[in-house]
DNA sequence: TTACTGCTTATACCCAGGTATAAGGTCAAG
DNA sequence: CTTGACCTTATACCTGGGTATAAGCAGTAA
C-alpha cells in the first residue's frame, strides 16, 4: 500500500492530479489510514498506469472513463460494450483519415520546398504558398 | 464586401468567433465603414475558409497561424518554411501512428465481443475486459 | 518541544478555443 | 422619430485537463 507521494513519484504524476482523478470519478476513493491518508493498492496503480497509457495514446479522460467502466463490469451486456467500442473505434478511424488527408496535402509542399522549386536563396521569400493547395483543393 | 453577420452566416461561425480570431491575430483587422462596421473582402473570406478547413483537419489555431504566416510571406526563406513544415508533418505522423496503435488494440476486443466469445446473453456481463489487452500489452 | 516533511482540503488559477451577455451606437423602414 | 435589426466593445463565463497555493493536521527525529 502506497501513499499519494510515492504513487505520484512512481508514475510521474502530480499528487494534485491524483486528487483530481478521484474528484472526477476516474479513480475510486482509495482506502485511508486512521489519520485520513490515502492508501493506494496494486489494482489502483494498475488503473493509473492504464490511464496514463491511454492518455498517451490520445484518449480523453471521458473516453478512458468509459473504457474503465466497461472494465469494471458495470452490468453492461456484450451488445452494449460492442456498440460503445464501435463508436470509439469509428471516431478514431475518422481522426486518422483526417490527419492522413492533411498529411497528403502538406507533403507536396515539403517536396517542392526541398527541391528548391520555390525561391531557394537564404533570405529570399519562399513562394510555396503563393497559390495555397489546401485552399485551392477545397 | 461583407459585414460580420453575413460572413458568419456563410461560414457557419459565431460573429464572436470572428472578433476572437481578430483579437488573437489569426485574422487581420478588416476595413471599416465610417461608422466602424467591419467589412470583409474576398481574401478575408478565403482565409477564414482555410482556417475552418484546417481546424476540421485537427490543427490547432497556433498551427494555423504558423501556416498563414508562411502564406503571408513573412520574409521566411525556403529553408525555414521547410523546417517548420517538416516539424508539423512529423507531429502529424506521430499522432497517426499512436492512433493506429490504439486502433489495433481495440479491434480484437470488438471482434471478440461480436463473435460472442464473451458472455453473449443480453443482461449478462461482458467479459471482454477481464484481462485488459491494453494494460497487458504495455 | 520544536522542526520538518508529508498529508489533507478548499480555492484559485492556467491554457485552448471559444460562447454569452450587457450596454451602447447605426441605419433603414414606416 | 421611433422601432427593430444589426453593429460595436468589454467583460464574464464555459469545458477539458490539469497546476498552484494556502491553511491546517500527522508523524518522526533531535
Amino acid at each position: 500500500m502506497f501513499q499519494v507521494g510515492e504513487v505520484s513519484q512512481r508514475l510521474g504524476l502530480n499528487p494534485q492530479t491524483l486528487y483530481f482523478y478521484e474528484r472526477i470519478g476516474l479513480m475510486p476513493s482509495p482506502q485511508r489510514t486512521a489519520a485520513g491518508y490515502r492508501l493506494y493498492d496494486q489494482p489502483a496503480l494498475d488503473r493509473l498506469t492504464f490511464i496514463t497509457q491511454a492518455k498517451a495514446l490520445g484518449l480523453s479522460l471521458d473516453d478512458i472513463k468509459d473504457l474503465l467502466a466497461l472494465q469494471d463490469g458495470q452490468q453492461l451486456s456484450c451488445q452494449q460494450v460492442h456498440s460503445r467500442l464501435l463508436k470509439k473505434v469509428e471516431h478514431i478511424d475518422e481522426t486518422i483519415a483526417k490527419l492522413q488527408t492533411l498529411r497528403a496535402q502538406l507533403a507536396p509542399l515539403l517536396d517542392q520546398c526541398q527541391a528548391g522549386t520555390a525561391a531557394a536563396q537564404p533570405g529570399q521569400q519562399c513562394v510555396v504558398f503563393d497559390t495555397n493547395p489546401i485552399t485551392a483543393s477545397a
